[in-house]
DNA sequence: GAGTGGTCTAGACCACCCT
DNA sequence: GGGTGGTCTAGACCACTCT
């Protein structure tokens, strides 16, 4: 068999590539919700035309970017974001024991406003385009440890402003009310004295070394979805990477 | 064909995880030295009497964790660590405009000791064994940004005291010279103050935020080989982390 | 027991590198 | 042009899950 049958805007690449575009394409446009299974191997491989093997090559990388969670005797599934999931994959803080903390989140302030110049370059906006701001404290056994200066671009969030309550796991709301799924992040870190802001809002002396975490936050398509900025008084915890 | 013919020791698990494990364990057995050329796909396969795809999922993996390199058209070779591989792998020091920083290194101390607590418990130690401490001063366009401080099992590099001058780049020492080849790294980053002593030899006001990256280094083996403590003085630079 | 993903095989052609 | 890894197919059996 040397013709295929595949969807149409395929263009470059191997097939398997293609196959991959296209089952992330349909779970982008919300065919298949998060935590459900998508069709099995054969049936794919049936629809598109293409055999069992290639389906499974590009099931197998959308496994390993953990788009997709595959199970098996069972099915094949698309990776839900809960908030213990997201915990686990994007908040980096251990303790020294080597256990992950696990913030709570204060009540947050949350504002739409024009992008500063330094807003439209970390998220790579229009000029005039609008932004989220979110800024929260969030505690560790009930004291404040980090300040976070969240902003998202509006466009993305349409009415995400007007939510009563800011969830403490903004990557969940993300992919279940907008159908925007968060892929990898990016992070600079590094050491920075407490300003006198800084040190009423974690409650330390000005001038305490904090850890400052600045994160910007990929989509499945590349996009950026969010520049967060953290300061976290790290008191008996640390910065973990793998790598 | 139901039955195989492999080297003897291998127990469990599917066919391809034990074509890993014996090509893994003749490349750490030096059969293969950095920057050759292993085998064909076929003449590995014919020789372990197991089919094409199954060495190529096995080779593939060692790919994915950059033991090996493959190179279409032309072989699969076993990944070499030269200095600036190991730099571009594992120095997470980038300047504000994205591009690495490439540290120079400072004439350096080493010195044999019996290990303290604190480092029997860090690279998991029996009582009484032996360490090579080394300490060092990098620079970066002439000015010291960063104290080392590197601990060693002395078991592991016999004779590593006597080296006329440590070079800039110790992983590439290790595979070359004494065939540990480093697999990956676990770092814990916290925002500390500089004490008298490193305020001095980075040239800074005591007190001074500095970044802390405490970092355990791996072998293939899963043996930890290295205990590394690191701390910067990031002028225009920060710590780069993706995930 | 039926159905799923996981492993393994055998063979074909393609894209690329080297000489 | 000969040899390498990269892609693709077709079919088999295994390990596991669910009901």
């Amino acid at each position: 068999m040397r013709k295929h049958r595949l969807e149409p805007g395929d263009t470059a690449g191997p097939l398997y590539a293609r196959v991959k575009a296209i089952v992330l394409a349909r779970i982008t446009a919300g065919d298949w919700p998060p935590g459900t299974a998508i069709p099995t191997e054969m049936e794919l491989a049936r629809e598109l035309g293409v055999s069992q093997g290639t389906v499974r090559k590009a099931l197998d990388t959308l496994s390993a970017e953990q788009v997709l969670v595959r199970r098996q005797g069972s099915g094949t599934y698309v990776a839900e974001h809960t908030p213990a999931h997201v915990m686990f994959r994007f908040f980096n803080i251990y303790d020294d024991a080597g256990t992950q903390v696990l913030p709570d989140s204060q009540p947050t302030r949350i504002a739409v406003a024009v992008a500063s110049a330094a807003e439209r370059r970390r998220l790579v906006l229009e000029d005039a385009a609008k932004v989220i701001r979110i800024t929260r404290i969030r505690t560790r056994s009930g004291r404040a440890f980090m300040d976070d200066r969240i902003v998202l671009p509006e466009a993305l969030f349409p009415g995400l402003v007007d939510e009563p309550e800011v969830p403490n796991t903004l990557y969940d709301l993300f992919q279940k009310r907008y159908r925007i799924h968060v892929a990898h992040t990016e992070e600079q870190v590094t050491a920075v004295a407490a300003t006198a802001r800084l040190a009423e809002r974690l409650a330390v002396p000005p001038g305490t070394p904090l850890l400052a975490i600045d994160r910007i936050t990929y989509d499945l398509n590349g996009r950026r979805i969010e520049w967060r900025l953290s300061h976290a008084h790290l008191d008996g915890a640390h910065y973990f990477a793998r790598l």
